[in-house]
DNA sequence: TGGTGTGAACAACTTCACAGCG
DNA sequence: CGCTGTGAAGTTGTTCACACCA
């Protein structure tokens, strides 16, 4: 099997291992290193080599038998492969302790992911300008600006309770894919994208294995 | 098989879905409602009601068999099971955006989790108090303060560039688990348990699935 | 009667082991 | 020779289907 032909089954972990060795690969050239084996990679991200060539052969052969990979090229490949060979417009909602944290972090902007319209409901934050010059509109606006900015992934930074609703305007509004903050479970139509980070279950996720015997 | 005696394998996934559960009947609880069936729950969770009732019996037979479970009982089993009927005394490290948002973040108090000491190493913070009260430490003081405030879980909202560094320290200093926001694979020995939260790696996932024919 | 608890079937993902090729 | 690419084996997690019991 090969290619990337049409809608062969893809494993959500492969998409994500690929994002990761996207990072080192970055790294790698960066440091100017021009090649690199499976095994190599494989230990820098904690992973079993045949995975890696498993993820990769998904999607083609990029490597050389008894070489490796060039960092460049295989950089370049897996980042066409995520989509990542163009800027995404993003939307943010709620400006609070967290969306302000987002807004501010420069990770998305150098990853090709880009801030395009914020919205809020709270009264005091509607109508006043950011300090990248970003106007917080109200969600009320969302059907209108959304599309007039050319967003494309809605990001959900509100308190739970209005999580829900938040993600049905974006979705009005004509956004497919949502990253999720809150800690709750949108209910969303068949398609439709969405990922949630969700660090309360990750802290139990942490409190269950101080609890009970982590090997 | 029953009962959560010794070291059975449980899948990570269903600590996860625990966690979940936990935040439905919690919701559930405060609505009044006093019986749930796991076909109603796993609607809500948009799970498998099979996969639901396969969690619980990892840990034990909590229903009533042509009725459904108490919601208020399972609950309190969940959270036992968890590990979370006790205070978890977290160390954040890196007051940035992403930290601040976090100290301000008031569900990690609602859940039993709470910040005892907190570090940097900007010269311009170190030595500030927090609204909370808190004294914002050198990271160099973490083998004296950590110990001193009963840390057990470590969060890490430094650059990548300084994360693994803290960790190591984080782990001198006793910890035995890391929340890291740092997009980076820690290296650490055996035993400890690390749980990230990346949402670089989740907007690539969007990406991906905005660029190929999503489902 | 109706929903839990669970062995057994199924599906998905990971690792192994080695053929094949540069 | 060495490392990729990959079928096959192994492992892990999910769903089904129904016995069992309040």
């Amino acid at each position: 099997m090969r290619g990337s032909s049409k809608f062969s089954k893809i494993p959500t972990a492969t998409i994500t291992r690929l994002s990761i060795y996207s990072r080192y690969l970055e790294a790698l050239a960066q440091e100017g290193v021009k090649i690199i084996a499976s095994d190599k990679l494989a230990q820098k991200c904690g992973i079993n080599p045949a995975q890696i060539r498993k993820d990769l052969a998904y999607f083609g052969e990029f490597g050389i038998r008894g070489v490796g990979y060039f960092v460049k090229e295989l950089l370049f490949e897996i980042k066409r492969i995520l989509g990542l060979n163009k800027a995404w417009k993003m939307a943010l909602v709620g400006v609070g302790n967290l969306g302000s944290a987002l807004l501010a972090h420069q990770n998305f902007v150098r990853q090709g992911y880009e801030f395009a319209a914020v919205f809020d409901i709270d009264p005091n934050k509607v109508g006043r300008r950011l300090p990248n010059g970003l106007m917080i509109h109200h969600l009320e606006e969302m059907e209108r600006v959304a599309p007039e900015k050319n967003v494309e992934i809605g990001v959900i930074a509100t308190p739970a309770a209005h999580a829900q609703q938040v993600a049905s305007r974006l979705i009005q509004a004509g956004v497919k894919a949502i990253l999720n903050f809150a800690p709750i479970q949108l209910q969303v139509p068949e398609g439709l994208a969405v990922e949630n980070v969700d660090f309360t279950v990750k802290l139990d996720n942490l409190a269950y294995h101080l609890t009970m015997g982590n090997t």
